[in-house]
Formats: C-alpha cells, structure tokens, sequence
RNA sequence: GCGGUAGUGGUGAAGUGGUUAACACACUGGUUUGUGGAUCCAGCAUGCGAGGGUUCGAUCCCCUUCUACCGCCCCA
C-alpha cells in the first residue's frame, strides 16, 4: 500500500516564514491607512448563496458563469465560494441595516481575505487568491470618488511601491452607457468579420470589452469608434470633471483612457484601475480596480443607495513589490539563546527561559540535546543578541553565564534573580561595545 | 476552456538505456571531554512527480495523469 501524496489544491499557497512578513505587513499597513480614512473593517462569509453573487457580477460574466466554485451543501442549498467581495459586503450592509440613522453616511468599510476562482493558475493568478477592498456607501458626492482613489495610492506608495499608473475611466449613468453601448454595436456590427474571434463573442456579450482588445487589428478598427464621453449625460460629465478636479487638487497622478472597461457588471460612472508600468509584470499589471456602482443594494432589498470601492489583489501586490525590491524584510532575532549541557540543567534552562519571556523578552532553547558547539551556531542562526550558558555548575552556583555574542564578553548573573539582574547585566555588556 | 515549457535529496543543480545517481549550499557529528560565524574530515536521494508500457534491464524511450511556470480568454 503506498502511501498517501497530498499536495495543496491546484492555483493555492501554503505561506511561511518570510512570505508571512510581507503578507502582516501588506494587512497591518492597509489597517493603518485605511483607518485614517475613517474605514472600518467588516468580516463576511467565504461563501454565500450562488445567486448572490451571480446577480451582482451579472448572469454572463465569466467570474458567474466559468469561474465559480458552487456547491451543493446537505441541505440542497446553492452555495458558492466568494469570488469577490463585494456582493458580500452588501449583503451585509443590507442585512445589518447598516444604511439605518445611526450610522454615519457615507458608510465607509474594508475587508481583506481569500476569493475564490476557478480557473487556470498562471502569472499573478490564483484560484484562492486574497484581496484588500473597501466600499461606501450612501455618497454620490464626486469628492468621495478622489478620496477612495487617493486612499488606494497613498495606500501603495506607502508600502513603497514605484512605477504606479492609475488608469480612470468613466461609464457613464445606466441610461448613458445603456446608449453608448448601443451606438458601439452599430459601429462594431459592419465590422464584424474583420473582428478576432474573441471580439466577436464579446460583441454579443458583452461590446464594451472590444474596446480593451489585445488584438492588434481590433484595436485599429475601434480607434475609430464611438468615444464614451461624446454619450455621456450631462450629469455625468460634470461628475467625471469634478472627480479629475479633485484628483488634480490633490496631486494624484492619474491617466484617462477611455477604452478601459471593467469585468463586472454592476459599475457606473467613474472607474479606476490602479497597474503598474513596469513590464516585467504584463500578466498581472492591474493589482486594483474599482469604481461606482449603483443598484446593487437595491437589488438585494435595500433602500436606493449608491456605492463606490475597490478590490486589490495581495498576490499581484506582492509579486509587485518583490520585483521592486521593496520586501526587504528580516524577522527580528532572539534577545536570548540559552545553551544547556548535561540532563541537570534542562529544568532550569526551560525555567529561566519562561522567565525571561514573562519579561517581554524573546528567549528559546535547545530542544535537540545538541552539543554546546551546536548551539552556539544555532544562537547564530536565529540572530540571537545574547547566550546564556548553563551546565553542571550553573545549576549548584546558581550563576549562569551571559555572553554578548557582538564583543563575546561574558557576564554573570544568578539565575533566581533575573528580574532585578537582567536589565543590569545588559547594560554593562552594552557599555563594553561602546567603548 | 485552448496552446506551449518543465518536474532529480531540505535547497540549487549535473547526469546516463546497464554494477555504488556528480557537485555546491544547508543540516548533523567530529577535529576543540561545556562556548559561535574559520579550516579540515565524515554522514546525509533503497531514489530521479505519480501510474502504466517498451526492454534482458529505465531516472533517462513511449502513453496517461498530477502539479508548477508562460501565452490566450477572463480577471485581482
């Protein structure tokens, strides 16, 4: 009988050692800058009813129909593993009844965690991947617009992210795009054999993705056609305006262009991707998209409320910020090392180590039985400031060894008084290096 | 869903249809009966992703499968 070979599923990660660093450091930043924003955090279900989020992100989308991870549970209900956040988010604002008086407007909320997706692993693309997003709610105000995008870049640049393009694009009202999209069609449709294959799906499906084509003839015919902008309302256009006013006020650097389309279904008005420029990351170049949407609460029996969010991609951010060298993370070592020899000293090592953390200090110990000589490389290893030495002798005398392991001065210290002795003892060692 | 490349010890990586699968790093022990980052010595893959097949014989040839990576679709 062979034994059992488990490997994690396909498109997953186990992570790890350095790898953990830079994830608490990517959460404890977005915690950090997004609570100065006056965001708070939201925990929601990792899966939820299958129709929540396949009205949301739109019956024909490939995230509803291709990429889902459903399931049927014992009780024959549909369920399906989130693959995006914000459906759930609403779901939870409506709920909760979150859009009630008493919570401040607009209501402002994160979230980060593990989307799901059923499709082909490849460069910046997991099927549990991890995103960082955020929603408010209840403002049509096109400051809150400049404020999420600023938040997002200021987000970025302080985890020390270089190379930054925030791409912005407007979609327009419902009745807006609802035009544009038809006048799209009537210029793409007498073109329609030249198209690629791709975009010929896309005309039927879903004719704004034509528009961001990689395709190089497609791209050629539709320079030629029909601009958003030249369909928006009226409203619409002085929404877009104020929100690239408000950017300009604020220094953000931002890049229109108008053939930048987003996956999903719900969004209007302003849409924003955030990518890099660097073209060593093709494959994963956006690492944040979002924008406006509308109708989304009431859809799931809110009152009329709009919203505005995005979602950020923690893998690609990360692949990102590798490649720019901004992950130089090191764990902290041991403030303490204790090196025992001999079955005596065992208690007391493990003692004096307990005390020493009870002290807030970081302190391990040999669990191997290994030679002093061991030790003393695994002290090394683990960056340890100081080794304590303990044998045979330490345990009758009480007196255990301190060895600065910089100038490899020793010092004594009596193992029962650690508390009054250990601040002292370090200092002293200390001062010996500054000499 | 479609197309391409790859898979050898903890890591990096050589290799060949045929007795013991290089080398380096790491690790463990010793040289130093209890003190470190150096030197030297020794140990460390019953195994070459998994399952079949061809063959007297396969890690090396063939098929299947799994996984990773790259491109398309789509997306974070």
């Amino acid at each position: 009988m062979a034994k059992a070979n488990y490997q994690k599923p396909k498109g997953t990660a186990d992570l790890f050692g350095q790898d953990v660093l830079a994830w608490q450091r990517i959460e404890q930043q977005a915690r950090l800058i997004f609570s100065r924003y006056g965001y708070g955090e939201i925990r929601t279900p990792m899966f939820e009813a299958f129709e929540l989020f396949s009205r949301s992100a739109g019956d024909t989308s490939d995230v509803v129909t291709k990429e889902m991870y459903d399931f049927f549970d014992k009780g024959d209900r549909h369920m399906a593993l989130r693959p995006e956040g914000t459906a759930g988010v609403v779901r939870a604002f409506v709920e909760n009844k979150l859009f009630g008086p008493e919570h401040e407007k607009p209501y402002k909320t994160f979230y980060m965690g593990p989307m799901f997706r059923y499709e082909r692993p490849q460069a910046g693309r997991f099927r549990q991947f991890h995103q960082i997003g955020v929603e408010a709610f209840g403002s049509t105000e096109p400051s809150l617009d400049a404020e999420v995008i600023t938040m997002v870049v200021k987000f970025l640049s302080s985890l020390g992210l270089k190379d930054l393009k925030v791409a912005l694009n407007t979609l327009g009202d419902q009745e807006s795009r609802a035009n544009y999209r038809q006048a799209l069609i009537d210029f793409l449709k007498p073109h329609e054999a030249e198209l690629s294959k791709d975009s010929q799906v896309r005309l039927e499906k879903n004719p704004l993705r034509v528009l961001d084509s990689k395709d190089k003839n497609d791209q050629a015919i539709v320079a030629d056609a029909p601009k958003i902008f030249d369909y928006l309302s009226e409203e619409s256009k002085e929404h877009f305006a104020a929100v690239k006013s408000y950017l300009d006020d604020l220094g953000i650097q931002y890049e229109v262009d108008q053939t930048m389309v987003r996956g999903l279904d719900y969004y209007n008005n302003t849409i924003f991707e955030v990518m890099t420029t660097d073209p060593n990351l093709k494959g994963a170049a956006t690492i944040a998209g979002g924008g406006r949407y509308s109708g989304l609460v009431e859809e799931f029996g809110g009152p009329e409320t709009p919203g505005i969010g995005f979602g950020l991609g923690v893998e690609r951010l990360i692949s990102l910020l590798e490649a720019q060298n901004q992950l130089n993370l090191e764990d902290a070592g041991l403030d303490f090392y204790l090196a025992h020899i001999g079955d005596a000293s065992r208690a007391k090592t493990l003692e004096l180590a307990t005390n020493l953390r009870d002290l807030g200090f970081k302190a391990d110990l040999d669990f191997a039985g290994r030679s002093m000589k061991a030790q003393f490389k695994a002290a090394n290893r683990r960056k340890a400031r100081f080794v304590i030495t303990i044998g045979d002798n330490e345990v009758e005398t009480g007196q255990v060894k301190v060895k600065d392991m910089i100038t490899g001065h020793q010092a004594d210290m009596d193992m029962n008084k650690v508390g009054e002795q250990i601040e002292k003892v370090i200092a002293e060692l200390v001062a010996e290096e500054a000499e």
